[in-house]
DNA sequence: TTCTATATTTGTCAAGTGTCCTAAATTGGT
DNA sequence: ACCAATTTAGGACACTTGACAAATATAGAA
């Protein structure tokens, strides 16, 4: 328990692979960039997100910005790769705490989960990547590929609540679930009209996985 | 069943609040921008929906364009206001028919709405609406008010299905049921990674649904 | 036809956009 | 202090955007 919290604090909202040259001033501007262009895309959407507009946010001239970033879109590949690195990493932390049942763990992981949803970054940010990988395969890979690591330790735990389901069918329930549960972003999100509801939607997340987990059978799915 | 197929092709992708004054080509032209607006949104996303590509994208000048809607504004919100009212209507069909038991009738609702997420024009339309409800008070409003009018009919069938729980609790689990739906939008929508497995999303889904409406005792929630 | 409401065209405006280029300033090791 | 690599500043370009105005054309009832 305190080390969720103590992840919660550790974990910071970008994490930036590291350059090979340059000086350290570089470094920090180069953050200091994606910062400013993460807090202007969470709060004010990614219409917001203009090269002046980052320039002026972050303190920069605008022609030192396309210095780091010749292009927008070098801009907001590095920025959204960062915003999901950070994620990936929570989840990462998640999968090393081996401590209680299995039943346990799995419903740790959905009240993470869902409180990281009631999140602002995470209720600004995640649906605004859901529209942009409509039209951006780029996005839509890398957005996958983070569900595709959240769905991993789910599908570990399902598979040992309930040994006689397949891996194809603990992937499936996984999607599922997981799917279940970045819905409730729209709903009871952050600012979102039923925030209050979340501590209810949780217990029904966790009852009715729980309970569907335990009584499927093999026959259920292919 | 033959119903169902029938509304799919009787509700249009617009629906239109009759105007006052005008001759009838002004309504067709209206139309046709609209119509021009929407593939537009769904083909290229909410940044190529600008002034003069919906001009051009309709074969209509400018200066015309903003003789029907002087501002983007406006014509956003008709947009909007249009596409959700297809919606609404569609769900309208749905509550008219009476003919099985309530469990039945469930899963019918919910197959419906899972096979209109993987429908081109919602898995492209939503994700826009829930990122520009992010910064949007209209557009927050309106959306919530379609989900609203959704859940109605879900409310009433768990209620029927489940006596002893209260209307409070069959509210939850309303908005827990179409949360839950409207997250595959991303994982099983149109052209999306899992579209294929939709049809086993659906059998879990209904299980789990039924499975969770049946099971829960008024202690379950407030 | 005549006439008025309706519809359409054309042109313009200021503001914003991404990208590029060049010169200058700064950094940090030698 | 020197010097090369790195960082910063400023300006410019071509283009798009939303909004507006004035002139013209068309519809459809009188």
């Amino acid at each position: 328990m305190k080390n969720r919290f103590k992840n919660k604090f550790i974990v910071p909202d970008l994490v930036l692979q590291e350059r090979e040259g340059g000086y350290d001033k570089g470094r920090d501007v180069y953050e200091q960039i994606l910062k400013s262009a993460l807090d202007l895309l969470i709060d004010q959407g990614y219409r917001a997100v203009s090269m002046r507009r980052v320039a002026t946010a972050s303190g920069v001239k605008l022609g030192n910005l396309t210095y780091y970033f010749p292009t927008k879109e070098d801009l907001v590949r590095e920025l959204l790769n960062a915003v999901i690195s950070s994620y990936e990493i929570e989840f990462e932390a998640i999968v090393h705490e081996e401590d209680t049942t299995a039943i346990h763990r799995l419903e740790e992981i959905c009240v993470l989960i869902l409180e990281d949803i009631g999140t602002k970054k995470t209720t600004r940010f995640f649906p605004e990547l859901w529209a942009l990988s409509n039209h951006d395969e780029f996005v839509l890979e890398r957005v996958q590929e983070l569900y595709a690591r959240a769905r991993h330790p789910m599908m570990q735990l399902i598979s040992e609540i309930n040994p006689a389901l397949s891996a194809a069918q603990c992937e499936t329930t996984a999607l599922f679930m997981s799917a279940s549960m970045e819905g409730m972003t729209i709903f009871a999100g952050f600012e979102k009209p039923f925030a209050d509801k979340m501590p209810w939607l949780e217990r029904l997340t966790i009852k009715s996985f729980i309970d569907l987990i335990i009584s499927m059978t093999p026959e259920d799915l292919p």
